[in-house]
DNA sequence: CTAACTCCCTGATAGC
DNA sequence: TGCTATCAGGGAGTTA
């Protein structure tokens, strides 16, 4: 489900809703997520806490609670998080409950549990970062064309790769790698030793210009992504060449190409992305 | 080291 | 109706 702009999304609704708020307790589901919870920690760290923020870290949410504590989250394909009375009915796949201090309960619905939920204290974060080794955000200067020069320098991985791995840039997964390179013309599977300066610097501007436009129109819904408040995004109705094998492209009317790079599949206009 | 492949898991959909 | 195969927004780990 959730590149960049998801996860921006669910955080900009979640601030506003569970900011202030004590955690009362936390639940459990007898399933792990892609890691076993982190439930000492959430005993003695986020229960009895107080929610400072929440803010996103390349696909994470971050929570800053009250005793130097961070919990993190992240989606994985199919992760939900969103705020129900604490009567209403569980939902299949419910996997984590907090109960707020004003009736609410925060909850996190995972289908294919690859998400995972993560508790640090400040100093935990700092001695071991679970961020390290990501790359710059896209919408920060150190994602420049400079940048991306130097880091391709000597490899041959396809461009979409690239820009799908962590290590390089954070947040682009398959749809806006897709997109930004269709809007790039760029051709995906170009190796990445092979681009100039300037092609370089089409694919920070594009991927910024659709990042942006993706947040504001609250995402994209494929099949299953929903915000805290339960409602679809619309940038799939914007999407040029992602799921769209077989249809006009866009720009010059020749069908959409689907192939499959590093296991996942890839669209392109052949004749636009060079 | 790089790049490709495999696996984690459930559910929707297509084809027989 | 029901079976099987394929595919899905991510990412970590293994293999050649």
């Amino acid at each position: 489900m959730p590149e960049l702009p998801e996860v921006e999304v669910v955080c900009q609704g979640l601030g506003p809703l569970v900011r202030t708020r004590k955690i009362l307790s936390v639940s459990f589901s007898n399933k792990k997520l892609r890691k076993p919870f982190p439930r000492a920690k959430m005993y003695s760290r986020v229960e009895g806490s107080f929610i400072l923020g929440v803010e996103r870290r390349a696909k994470y949410i971050m929570l800053r609670l009250t005793g130097k504590s961070v919990m993190l989250f992240h989606l994985g394909m199919t992760g939900k998080i969103g705020l129900f009375d604490r009567d209403s009915p569980r939902r299949k796949h419910d996997h984590l409950r907090f109960l707020l201090d004003n009736g609410k309960e925060m909850r996190f619905n995972d289908v294919r549990r690859f998400g995972c939920v993560e508790v640090y204290s400040e100093k935990e974060l700092r001695e071991n970062d679970p961020f390290a080794g990501l790359g710059p955000e896209p919408f920060s200067e150190d994602f420049s064309a400079d940048y991306l020069l130097n880091k391709a320098r000597g490899k041959q991985v396809p461009v979409k790769s690239f820009l799908m791995d962590n290590r390089v840039v954070v947040g682009l997964g398959n749809i806006y790698a897709n997109e930004t390179l269709f809007a790039a013309c760029t051709h995906p599977h170009t190796p990445v030793n092979r681009l100039s300066r300037l092609d370089w610097q089409r694919i920070v501007t594009k991927s910024r210009l659709i990042l942006k436009k993706a947040i504001a129109m609250g995402g994209s819904t494929i099949s299953d992504y929903e915000n805290v408040s339960g409602e679809a995004g619309y940038f799939q109705l914007e999407l040029a060449v992602y799921g769209r094998q077989g249809q006009p492209c866009s720009r010059c009317g020749q069908p959409v190409v689907r192939s499959v790079l590093a296991g996942r599949a890839t669209f392109c206009c052949p004749v636009c992305q060079k």
